[in-house]
DNA sequence: TATTGTTATACTCTATAACTATA
DNA sequence: TATAGTTATAGAGTATAACAATA
């Protein structure tokens, strides 16, 4: 496994074949997800929340490539449920800071477990090496989504 | 690199950190790509049947982890647009078999080339080393997805 | 003027349920 | 009965456009 048999694929078919896989793989997730409990954008904003604390709608938008109306969206549902709460910014009376409620972490915490079953089942059943490509590649993947 | 760094971090983690990645990647493959052209599973239909040759509606769902009705409308709507035709199957009557058309052939080759342009610019940016990281992933994350 | 966020509206993707035709 | 596909309907996720409030 030294090197340049690899380096022989053309770089386009190795996107296409990367941006199919990721497709594929991120269907099976939804598919298999707990049809309880929270949508997939609602996980995705409450797991950003979690990690970089107190946000705006704009600033969560940018990082997951989406229009903040979109995120608006998500943000709006999740606080209807009372998992997060708006609170506003100490200088700028524009923007509105999003933060997960205790309730919200709580749920996070469980509901995400469940949902992620089926992949980490899928994940044990590989080699260690293989684990450790994988593992490689998602700080690699999440290079590639937030380049320039 | 050798070995047992990575192995220290939980699965539960690491699958939580690919999963959000691949979302992360995929959301912003859509932002970058062409509004004009193929939308996302149109575009992945299109690149099945062409490595697959003439494939039922069933077969596409399954492959795709999505219901059969959901793959039906994609291939609908791509019928309309003449760029698959539908054939009977040669031995049951209640199967369908769909082929790419000779324009289904060419506004692949075609617009799909056009959408990956950021992806296959971001991935220049990357070491050999990260594009063969990535490379091995890529066959690994289509093992997951297709996993029991 | 530029920026942050909201409201209104529409399109894509997918799901479930009910149906027809064939095996 | 079981399977392949279609039609009808609904919900989630996202986009664009038009607006209000603040910087």
């Amino acid at each position: 496994m030294k090197a340049s048999s690899e380096t022989s694929i053309p770089l386009e078919t190795a996107v296409t074949e990367l941006s199919l896989a990721i497709g594929q793989l991120l269907r099976r997730l939804r598919a298999e997800s707990n049809p309880d409990g929270l949508t997939w954008s609602q996980t995705v904003a409450l797991a950003r929340l979690e990690k970089a604390g107190p946000t705006t709608t704009a600033d969560l938008a940018r990082a997951e490539s989406v229009k903040p109306q979109s995120m608006g969206a998500t943000l709006a549902e999740l606080e209807r449920e009372g998992l997060v709460k708006r609170h506003p910014h100490p200088t700028d009376g524009r923007q509105v800071l999003f933060a997960l409620t205790a309730e919200g972490v709580e749920a996070r915490r469980k509901r995400n477990a469940a949902k992620q079953k089926w992949l980490l089942a899928a994940m044990a059943k590989l080699d260690p090496d293989e684990r450790r490509v994988l593992l490689s590649a998602t700080a690699l993947i999440k290079r590639l989504a937030e380049a320039d």
